[in-house]
DNA sequence: CCACCAAGTGGCACTAGCTGTCAAAGCGCA
DNA sequence: TGCGCTTTGACAGCTAGTGCCACTTGGTGG
């Protein structure tokens, strides 16, 4: 997650450098002007590469917006595909959420925080945004179902996951809504608190 | 939901029918060529009416492709709008989508297999599908938390609705999985199955 | 040190989704 | 029939996103 280091070739420094130029940058001018007042061209202006060098970085604009997004969970991806998942999967899922967010790079909590804070607002990265969970979900579900035989099986699983992704949502809206105050500490501590709060969501009243 | 009825003014009725010829050649096409493959101008050309037109109907191209979605969402937040809500909020939630589902224009099934067949394969489609359902839960979550007090409250009952909206889509991926064989009914028992279903996910090994 | 190859970049033209504007056409009503 | 309001079409324009090709630049072997 954390591959800030200068052992690599000078060519990939260069475009690493450029990736993260382009993420940063762009997170501070949709935050500063507006997502859609910002268009690209101002971005590459501001970044000083063209549009096309732009596009072999990021396949659309939402994409950059929520560059901070999809570091989490390809890095949540990559660490579920090396547990056992031998036991009872929900919490098994919830520990490796905890430890990834533990594991993120230090300057990942202000990113992330400031992405929440545009999808927000705007309903084209909220989308897209989903659109990880979807993906990071389907891919779960794949890696876990390999031995499942039954369909009520498969459903059982998908509905699990499912529902793993329904208390992240829970918490990270809880965290945007209350500021992201205390940074990842609290978002983890509220992951943890939402997880114990499963049992009485199903029964509890309006 | 079905008001096919021609009590209408003639105005209305026309505009109505543009709208309903839009959304059937859309689905039509898209499912005949491929979304990314048909443009709005082709679909334009075919139902004759301006590009212009097309977008005073549907706010883009998505839109027109995910219809049925948006007709069973809309559906079901009025019909909950109605609701005393006092019970258990998930099982009231369930109830009012088998009643929806259930009062559904005969048309609908069809609209609402292809559209899901369609989402299925078109990343864009699948995003913009998890928006509505998104909307629809920041819906229902404003009509029921406006008793509640406290954070803790609020949180629980987000989380109540993120659940319900974890178990339809299991229940709709499953029932787009397996052919959509039986249509409506099919899909009520799945959606049935699949809330009965929660305890076990909670707990279940892989 | 130079030459060569491949990876990456920039510039350009082009498609397609989407919006603002305004004049023309069509419906409703007296 | 004629007036007013709503809806439509045509056009111009903006921006996201892609294909193409020439050019630069880092890596590598002679």
């Amino acid at each position: 997650m954390s591959d800030d280091l200068r052992d690599l070739p000078l060519r990939e420094r260069k475009k690493l450098r450029t990736r993260r130029a382009l993420a940063e940058t762009a997170l501070r001018l949709f935050t500063e002007r507006g997502y859609d007042a910002t268009t690209l061209d101002d971005l590459c202006d501001t970044v000083e590469v063209s549009k096309r060098t732009f596009f072999r970085n990021y396949r659309s604009k939402e994409d950059v917006a929520l560059a901070a997004d999809s570091d989490l969970w390809s890095a949540y991806l990559d660490y579920v595909a090396t547990l056992k998942l031998d036991g009872p999967l929900l919490e098994t899922l919830r520990v490796a959420l905890d430890t990834t967010l533990g594991a993120m790079d230090p300057d990942w909590d202000r990113r992330f925080l400031a992405t929440r804070a545009l999808s927000e607002g705007v309903p084209a990265l909220q989308a897209h945004s989903l659109g990880y969970c979807q993906e990071t979900t389907r891919a779960i579900v794949e890696t876990v179902t390999e031995g499942a035989r039954t369909d009520v099986d498969r459903m059982r699983l998908q509905l699990t996951v499912e529902i793993f992704v329904a208390a992240w949502h829970t918490a990270s809206l809880q965290w945007t809504a209350q500021g992201s105050q205390g940074g990842r500490d609290t978002l983890m501590k509220l992951v943890e608190e939402t997880f114990a709060m499963i049992p009485d969501a199903l029964t509890c009243s309006a």
